[in-house]
DNA sequence: AATGAATGAGGGTTCATTCAT
DNA sequence: GATGAATGAACCCTCATTCAT
């Protein structure tokens, strides 16, 4: 006949251990790598026993799921919070870009190590975590694309195939970031650099 | 005293299995992934005995080294056909881009599994690998800076940080690579695609 | 938090595992010899999982250590007990000799098994244990030596190279507990053995 | 139809082989010891090919106990011709006695090395080797109770167990072999050991 | 619920032995 | 007869998972 407080003990206890171990995992993971890490790993990390980790996570790939989605929750929720208002004219768009990267490079910096994390192992653990990248890359190219097609369709910027540009896009925006995170550009700071991708994105290489 | 036969003959038998070894375990790395293959599956695959592959490679990270290497190489030779003759004008700068892709994603369609295989696990194998996928990334960037530079001080593309477009330009078709080869663009043909991702790169979205 | 009662429990476990695989791994050894004793005929003969093994010693040659250590201590603590006193004259020498061998016998038939294995095993295993054999052997020696000094200095015995001496002495007693183990000398038993040799070390072979 | 000068250039290369690899597993036994030697180490030192080594020899154990037993040969053939004289009184006994050891001596010291090795790893290769071992010193310990047998039949050492004493003595040679070989016997040279040993075994540590 | 010792299936690796040449 | 590449049985060791407390 276990007490309300008593089973209100547990279950804090329960939810202690469960985030002390998503926390540990997180660290293990972005310090070895997924495949390199071994749940005795994660449980001395976390100060909690062997057996503890089976009582809240079945395996290495689901607390792993689980650090997945507890990043991305966080990314979408500190998104949410950004205007989506749409620009009326290709200034108003360039600002907006400057702006909207501006603010991920920020929120994504804070968080770099699970993201480098996740771009580079989630796709190696299996194919069900290819999908679930590859999908996040498409949250990010449909918002790319909206805006394009939204500037396109209002005529400041040229006809063209919004999805595949979008998706160009995309792939500068994170070799870009990798580049970063690996410490190989050197030369020029956060801003300067969005601006100039920004430039390139909206008039390419061509002079004039 | 063996003899020149035999000694032949036992070359050829040993550059035989090593081949074979080599083919096998590129095919199951394309399929099972770097982490979720075996040795035994390996020499299965190879229709060799287990000492086999132990007489060849040391352990599984060197035949992937070797696999990694294999390709590569003959990603340079064919590479090294392709004209290096720098363009005149605009117009042509644009007709090599459109040329050098064409056969670049000939050349990397032929070899798809391989190259996604290295892109996609070689950064997870180890901090070397890392390096090396880094590296062949750094000499796309080279050459797409070196015309990017020309083109600038020859005066027809706009002044800008060339590295970071450089990079940019790079991380565009790595990310159109990635979405062909996942079957994400479905509704455009390679050509049309190279066309559209050239036009992004010369004039941007910018209207006129 | 664990109740000092589990950690209790759990270190009365692991020492019983640890114990159960020392008497495994006496028994093995001794029965098939170091070189061809299996890791899994330990756990095995002890009754416990492969890894557990793991779980107490790195190696095979880790646990033969323990075993040898665990041997020699209990040998050292037993002579520990016998009385040191030095004796007076020739007489009290022999007697006090046989005395000390007799009781030596005693301790080492107890023990005749792990005895055997060490003194023919473990010059084989390695450098290290060369050495710890052979520093048995020297303590042994040196033990001889410091009673014939003392009886040297005395004047009951005559003027030798007491180190050499010694050490021929424990070689007799060494190749007779062989012969005696071998079951190569069968028509005497242990006193009269003991008499016999204990006779020719304080007279030699000489007549009178 | 092989010729008979085939038939003798076959044989001769045969044996030729045949006794590079004894001499090279000669060679890598007493470097590595019998357990620590492979096949490929044996082959490698006798230059000839690893399939060689099974036309000549079923196994290792077979070629330990060749070489082996071409040691032993060449012992009791040198021993042989060392002349076996009954010594008529004490006096010629000792000198004898103090002969046959420097003798002795200076044979085995010839054949340190595999000496070394036979007397440490045989007993541990298996039970067969146990009783060659065993058997070889059984000859030992038979010439020297041969000689006791005798000067205690004429009068001239006391009745005593003559074989156990004729087995101290075996074991007084073999472990101040041992210490000698070891190094551990340095301030005396082997002629003084010899005497001081022989002394010993003549009139024991008695004063007078 | 938490613990951590025990477990054993599963993988990497070695090396004696075979066999086609 | 000699060769050495190929072989795979056999062994060591790891580590995810269980379970008694």
């Amino acid at each position: 006949m276990p007490s309300t407080l008593r089973q209100q003990r547990d279950s804090e206890r329960t939810s202690r251990s469960r985030s002390a171990l998503l926390d540990a995992a997180t660290r293990v993971f972005v310090h070895q790598g997924y495949h390199r890490t071994l749940i005795s790993d994660i449980v001395a990390d976390a100060r909690v026993g062997q057996g503890t980790f089976y009582r809240h996570f079945p395996d290495k790939r689901t607390i792993f799921e689980s650090v997945f989605d507890r990043f991305t929750s966080s990314l979408f929720e500190e998104f949410s919070g950004m205007s989506a208002d749409m620009p009326k004219n290709i200034t108003e768009y360039r600002d907006a870009s400057v702006a909207a990267l501006t603010s991920m490079a920020n929120i994504v910096e804070r968080n770099r190590d699970v993201a480098i994390l996740l771009v580079r192992e989630s796709q190696t653990v299996d194919a069900e975590f290819k999908s679930k990248v590859e999908a996040l890359n498409e949250s990010f190219v449909d918002l790319a694309q909206l805006f394009l097609d939204h500037a396109v369709a209002e005529g400041f910027a040229r006809p063209c195939h919004t999805r595949v540009v979008a998706r160009a896009i995309v792939g500068m925006a994170v070799m870009l970031a990798d580049a970063w995170w690996s410490g190989r550009i050197q030369d020029v700071g956060v801003c300067a650099l969005i601006e100039e991708v920004v430039d390139f994105a909206f008039q390419g290489i061509r002079q004039g």
